[in-house]
DNA sequence: TGTATGCGTTATGTATACAGTAAAGGTGGG
DNA sequence: CCCACCTTTACTGTATACATAACGCATACA
């Protein structure tokens, strides 16, 4: 225990989880490569115990897989996996519009779903728009499905879409898209937007059935910015996330 | 380590799992009752650091909560919990329906489904079913929707089923209606089956909406099943999984 | 009598030691 | 020269020891 620096303010495991995670989304740890405990212990900084309640923790999340022969491997995914996993989320989200709808919301909760749209319409006023602005835009909007999510009032759905979430399918993918500089980049942006602006529509007015269908119409406008985004790889190291894809597709 | 009876058949990690899911779900230890890692020790046979990962799991189960200041608690669930929870996986089954359908699904596939479905009617053409003929109801039923999952073909989307029905929720709660023997009972499971039919002639006619639409449906009849059964607490210690309703509902 | 503070006990979080098994590499025989 | 078997190595799974923090109880003071 000598030399080990400890750092008291956050515990041991999540220290180990955060810095294992990220080592797997930066592509450190490539897919298929198995996890050494060992190594993951001196990288972390961590001692044996925490780093494997990290990892059972990674597994659950999905980013890990379990070898049957023990010890853990990064997991890799194909370009479907990827897109049923935003197809699925936006299910999920949909659930929550519904809910959201048909169980009605207080006016002044709806405030700050409001106030995320005014935002990314500001930022969408740009053209082209700014790497910074970027990085708003994917802030603003993960913050107005967070939102969303909340408003379904449902701890299990809640529940449920953190863990979609948690993978990194769901991570915007439209970020790649508008990096890119496609010239549908905006405009994927831009009708993402109007999505937003129905779905409030649609829960103030108490539309359940409108209100799921256009966050799952939502969903699929996503998977086919995905697709455009890897058939046009530019600047796919931007999106971290995938660096899990398979580079063979089976 | 002297008196330590050790099962070197299965792991230690998850021995202690399935012991503690089961002090759980059979009421042992009530919703809301902090765990005791030196009881657990105590009762599974295994020793902390097992017990430990074994909590882990239970939490990202959704079984058991984290407590801030140290240690786990059974979590506790509202009637509406459970009804939005039973919802969810109905909705997440439509979509892998959906995909089975859309996809295509080879005609020797929907053998096994056939055949659950030819055993089920079976068992319902008694009348009262026995309890015996409800025990095998309940794997069929299980059976049924554990392999139409899979035709989806969709990993995430099959591994995010299995974690919605890892939760008690997903249990078949029509199991408690038809033993409370009510005569909305067997009309319930009755009902249940003509969905079963409905999926499978929209697979096989790739009729993708369809086959989500009844798949839906068949979740809002277990939430119908559900309330009513709730509504006649006759014999509701027979799903053990009730066990986790909160007694005060919020 | 009620509240606050301090001490003791207990349980959790962490670290490490030990044992068993699987994988890899080397050596010997065919 | 290749294949098979054995040996060695290293890693995982498990057990336990240690430290720290939280909770409860008792006592003292207001």
């Amino acid at each position: 225990m000598a030399e080990r620096e400890v750092d008291r303010s956050v515990s041991q495991t999540v220290k180990a989880q955060l810095a294992l995670r990220d080592q797997i989304l930066s592509g450190a740890l490539r897919p298929g490569e198995r996890i050494s405990e060992l190594q993951a212990v001196e990288t972390t900084g961590a001692s044996r115990t925490p780093v494997r309640m990290a990892l059972v923790r990674l597994e659950e999340e999905g980013l890990l897989e379990a070898i049957p022969s023990g010890g853990f491997m990064v997991k890799a995914f194909s370009e479907r996996d990827i897109s049923d996993s935003i197809e699925l989320r936006g299910t999920l989200e949909g659930l929550a519009a519904r809910f959201a709808a048909e169980r009605g919301v207080p006016a002044r909760e709806l405030e700050p779903l409001k106030e995320c749209l005014a935002a990314i319409d500001e930022l969408l006023r740009q053209v082209p728009i700014s790497v910074d602005a970027f990085s708003s835009y994917v802030t603003l909007n993960a913050r107005f499905h967070a939102v969303l999510t909340e408003l379904s009032r449902s701890p299990p759905l809640i529940r449920q879409i953190d863990r979609a979430s948690a993978l990194p399918f769901a991570s915007p993918s439209g970020f790649v898209m508008a990096q890119s500089a496609l010239p549908e980049a905006q405009q994927i942006l831009i009708i993402g937007q109007e999505h937003h602006r129905v779905v409030i529509d649609a829960i103030e007015n108490r539309e359940g059935a409108r209100a799921e269908a256009v966050m799952r119409e939502h969903a699929r406008l996503a998977v086919r910015n995905l697709r455009l985004a890897l058939r046009n790889r530019t600047h796919l190291d931007l999106l971290p996330a995938l660096a899990l894809i398979k580079t063979a597709t089976d």
